[in-house]
RNA sequence: GCGAGGGUAGCCAAGUCAGGCCUAAGGCGGCAGACUCAAGAUCUGUUCUCGAAGGAGUUCCACGGUUCAAAUCCGUGCCCUCGCACCA
């Protein structure tokens, strides 16, 4: 296909030269700077066109503000730290078919898929693919900053044990215990990535109730809802289930097997003393600490015990389950099936109210049992229904009823904390921990939950740090604008973050090598790191790792230069530079990414930034895009419509893909990669070129006032452009340079008759190049190049905004203009005439003098009826009837503005030629009223300024 | 439930903060015409309803209000998307 060779040819000429002439690359100079970025993205894959949107925003802004005199620094570098490669890694080892598949997909050949086998291979493959792709996209980034996370390489290994360091030394970083997914055969914690099944679930918090039996054991019922428990009306034991009796600091308590198990690897010490069928403590009453009263222990069958602790308390209230098992004991009861002492007791049984849920009212269990038409326990779909729905109803919308002991009118959330603190407190309850749902590990082994102690958090809860990350949100922009409100509220409900792991890739923590930092919080900083990344490489030649002595001196300018240059074996001027070029480019002035990081890393970032720096280092701005869909649907690989950026660049070159995701969307709602725009953009981008050689050909000559509405127009939109770039709207700004452009010169080419002005056109071919630059860089490079420039246009510097004339009087006239063709055209439409002649008849000159004084509001009724004497009532009558109308539709003062600069007659036979040819038909201009005037329809009488009657024959 | 955003023509989407040429930009799709043997591509026109005179009618989730004037401001309700984490 020519075209798609002419796309490659051009693209990769323009890219070999931007290379050779190292123009992306930033070194500090006398110019003001823009240090932009992208989060480095994590590399167990290959970019697809969702990355490449928010990535291309950077590059965007990057290559706009270069051409705005901007020193622009763009660098980029790969995420590999964490679990994800290494657990990929790890399923090829394993010859998992899935995983398999996805290599393929990638396109790595089948005999090379072996070496993914080893993680250390992934970080060395997909840097090399990401850079060669990001290369062919035409990103303006400066590659030589580049690295990759983790201890593999040591120099930025150095740099964020260094921020940990400080981080600690301010106490935030701190220890403490944390609930994790585990697998018990591996001893490991279990992320998404190691699971065979269960991805998405996670440790929930059961509140283990103690009931003290009259032999001073204790039963240990195990429940989500302990704001229930002043509902209990008895408990449940499976009769069938032999219950470990085991020792806590010398209570007995009773509880299945499978539950002391647990509890171990929860810190929970409990010794196994001996067993007891649940049988036989049926009938056995048990004291409840909330209910102040001695409650039954009754059958149930669907007291699990591999789930909790076997034992449950009953709230036949709330509980569907419990409510149920009641129902069904008492027809047991009836039926004479139940020993005649339980009988007695199970039918005294009444729920009782303690929750008031709106649309369930103080029964919540017995009005969803009710609907869903459950029978017994053996039901259990419906019955997870219907204890989805209320739990979930009653947990957001229910409140304690006002009698209740302490927590009486609370809502349901709040009482739920109150209850279990207190009980917590007093000894009369302990917690356990449950997977949300069942989780498998790729072990086959099933997943439990282990609390691990002394791990390590970052002190995200913190009042004061969080203070201070507020403070950030305030001196920073944002793109859209209300994401500031977004951030606050992130910042005020993050809590203490885990930030450490046993396993995985990454950078041990300082104090304790057994540690491995998490890859969240890794990242949070090293955008300061890019500033002199350049000059840690091993390209450098410097092949040391710093100390925190060389950090110190350069991000915060502590120090002895001398001494740690001396330390970190460089010279004194080299550390000195590098400490200079920090300072030259930081802060960050623009950080994009799409909306997942909202709620973790780019806060994480201000939280890191506000800790270790002073508040002229923290970031200026970030922007935030939504997730990219392709042809309105969202992109999934399973669904089949996933789009890799290699393959899109395949298809449609660089400066198709990168218009289709500029003009795919802005702000924050999900951008649309438009097939068809895509398809279109050849033939746009051609003509761009076509004619910017065409124009710039022309002779140059005076200008006239179709010339100067021209330049005013394109001055106009050149503004516009301006704003949208300035906001990240590039959308906008791709409409206005591309679309809006286009559509003004072909009303000038139609307007001028094809005989353009040379100054005029060469203005407009040069502009529309420079605005298109960031967004189709090489076909720029290359049309810049055909209308005689030989620099760069990358580099190239935009015009002021207000440097182009714009005339108010040009742009009234040519509206003018139009409308009365738009007029004629509406006419011959609605008649079906074909014109043979068209009569054009302006207003009668007091009518103009008529309507200046109606809207500067003059009341001299003498200069009134001086300007109609001689004029018909009925004709006075029409126009101010006309007036009101006009008036009232709000467009009296375009009318009167067109009258008051405007000679309309002289105008529109000045334009006769151009309004024959668009209209096809013979024009005739008059003044309503003038000598001679011919009006066979006496349409005459419906000029009105700015309006001009039409007489269509 | 809490927090953030949103509901505009066949679809996508601008306009809303700063009410008035707003029947509402632009793109896509559709329709018609030109070119062509034909198809595609391209170009031109058109795309709420009615209309043989540039007009009228009805629209911007729904209902109510403010105003000479509301897609835009205020109130109420309905609906949708995203986040609520220990993971990139």
């Amino acid at each position: 296909m020519d075209e798609r060779n002419d796309i490659s040819r051009i693209e990769e000429k323009w890219q070999k030269i931007w290379d050779e002439k190292h123009i992306f690359e930033a070194n500090p100079d006398g110019r003001k700077k823009y240090f932009a970025t992208y989060p480095y993205s994590y590399m167990n894959g290959l970019p697809h066109i969702g990355h490449a949107f928010t990535c291309l925003r950077v590059d965007f802004e990057s290559r706009y503000k270069r051409m705005r005199g901007f020193n622009v620094l763009f660098p980029f570098a790969f995420h590999c730290t964490g679990l994800p490669i290494v657990a990929a890694a790890a399923r090829i080892r394993d010859g998992e078919k899935r995983q398999l598949k996805i290599m393929r997909d990638m396109g790595i050949p089948g005999n090379e898929v072996e070496r993914f086998s080893d993680p250390v291979y992934w970080t060395e493959y997909f840097p090399k693919r990401w850079e060669s792709i990001m290369r062919s996209v035409g990103m303006s980034i400066d590659w030589r900053r580049k690295f990759i996370t983790t201890s593999l390489n040591p120099q930025y290994d150095s740099f964020v044990k260094w921020q940990f360091t400080r981080l600690k030394e301010k106490d935030y970083v701190r220890k403490g215990s944390h609930p994790v997914i585990w697998c018990p055969k591996d001893s490991i914690p279990v992320g998404d990535h190691d699971r065979l099944s269960g991805e998405g679930e996670t440790p929930t918090e059961y509140t283990l109730l103690k009931f003290r039996l009259e032999d001073g054991r204790f039963l240990v019922a195990a429940t989500l809802r302990p704001e229930t428990a002043y509902g209990q009306t008895n408990v449940w034991i499976n009769p069938t289930v032999d219950y470990a009796v085991a020792d806590r600091d010398g209570e007995k308590w009773i509880l299945s097997p499978d539950a002391v198990g647990k509890l171990d690897q929860q810190g929970v010490r409990l010794v196994e003393a001996g067993r007891v069928k649940g049988r036989e403590i049926v009938g056995a009453m048990a004291y409840s600490y909330t209910m102040e009263a001695n409650i039954p222990v009754l059958p149930a069958v669907f007291a699990d015990p591999a789930k909790g602790t076997g034992i449950v308390s009953s709230v036949p209230s709330d509980s569907p389950d419990d409510y149920i098992a009641l129902l069904d004991l008492k027809k047991s009861a009836s039926s004479g099936k139940l020993d005649p002492a339980l009988s007695k007791i199970v039918s005294k049984i009444h729920p009782i109210d303690i929750i008031e849920t709106p649309g369930y009212g103080t029964l919540p269990a017995k009005r969803v049992v009710e609907k869903l038409k459950i029978i017994n326990q053996d039901e259990k779909e419906k019955l997870e229904e219907a204890r989805q729905e209320i739990y979930r109803e009653g947990f957001y919308k229910g409140r304690m009823l006002s009698g209740l002991r302490d927590v009486g009118g609370l809502p349901v959330d709040r009482a739920r904390e109150k209850i279990k603190s207190d009980m917590l407190k007093k000894g009369q309850a302990a917690v356990m921990y449950e997977p949300s749902g069942e989780v498998v590990c790729r072990c086959l082994t099933k997943c439990i939950v282990k609390v691990v102690e002394n791990q390590w958090f970052l002190a995200y809860g913190d009042e004061g740090w969080k203070k201070r990350a507020h403070a950030a949100v305030s001196r920073m922009n944002f793109y859209p604008g209300f994401l500031d409100r977004q951030f606050d509220n992130v910042i005020d409900w993050l809590k203490d973050w885990a930030c450490v792991h046993h396993t995985g890739l990454g950078t041990s923590l300082p104090w304790d090598e057994n540690w491995k930092i998490e890859s969240l919080s890794d990242s949070t900083l090293y955008m300061a790191y890019y500033t002199i990344s350049l000059h840690l490489s091993r390209s450098s030649g410097w092949k040391g790792v710093p100390d925190d002595s060389f950090y110190d001196y350069i991000f915060l300018g502590k120090g002895e230069p001398q001494k740690v240059a001396a330390n970190n074996g460089i010279r004194k001027n080299e550390l000195e530079a590098m400490r200079r070029e920090f300072l030259y480019w930081y802060p960050l002035d623009l950080r994009v990414s799409g909306k997942d990081l909202v709620g973790n890393h780019l806060t994480f970032a201000l939280f890191n930034h506000a800790a270790i720096f002073p508040e002229d280092q923290w970031p200026k701005a970030y922007g935030v895009n939504g997730w990219i869909t392709i042809s309105g649907s969202k992109m999934s690989k399973s669904a089949g419509n996933s789009l890799m950026l290699h393959t899109a660049l395949e298809k449609y070159g660089a400066d198709i893909t990168r218009l289709t995701e500029a003009y795919a969307g802005e702000g924050f709602d999900d951008p649309n990669w438009d097939e068809d725009f895509a398809e279109s953009c050849w033939r746009r981008l051609s003509q761009m070129r076509e004619y910017a050689s065409s124009l710039s050909a022309l002779p140059a000559g005076r200008k006239d006032d179709v010339d100067r509405w021209f330049i005013s127009t394109i001055g106009i939109l050149y503004r516009n452009y301006i704003e949208n770039m300035e906001g990240l709207l590039f959308k906008s700004a791709v409409k206005a340079a591309l679309i809006d452009m286009q559509n003004a010169l072909k009303w000038y080419s139609r307007r001028k008759g094809g005989k353009l002005n040379g100054e005029a056109g060469s203005m407009f071919a040069r502009l529309q190049t420079l605005m298109m630059a960031p967004f189709t860089p090489h076909m720029c490079e290359e049309i810049w190049h055909a209308i005689g420039n030989s620099s760069s246009v990358c580099l190239e510097i935009l015009p002021e905004p207000d440097s182009f004339e714009v005339s108010e009087d040009a742009i009234l006239r040519e509206g003018y203009l139009e409308d009365v063709i738009n007029d004629v055209d509406e006419i011959v439409k609605v008649t079906g005439i074909k014109p043979k002649g068209i009569y054009i008849y302006t207003c009668a000159g007091w009518q103009a003098d008529m309507l200046s004084l109606e809207i500067s509001g003059v009341k001299d009724r003498e200069r009134r009826s001086g300007l109609t004497s001689g004029v018909a009532k009925a004709a006075v009558d029409r126009f101010f009837k006309k007036l009101a109308t006009e008036r009232g539709q709000g467009k009296l003062q375009i009318r009167a503005k067109v009258a008051e600069t405007l000679d309309e007659k002289a105008f529109l036979n000045s334009s006769v030629e151009f309004l024959e040819k668009e209209l096809k038909a013979k024009v005739v201009v008059q003044r309503a009223g003038e000598e001679g005037m011919n009006d066979p329809a006496g349409r005459s009488a419906n000029a009105f300024p700015g309006r001009p009657a039409i007489y269509v024959e």
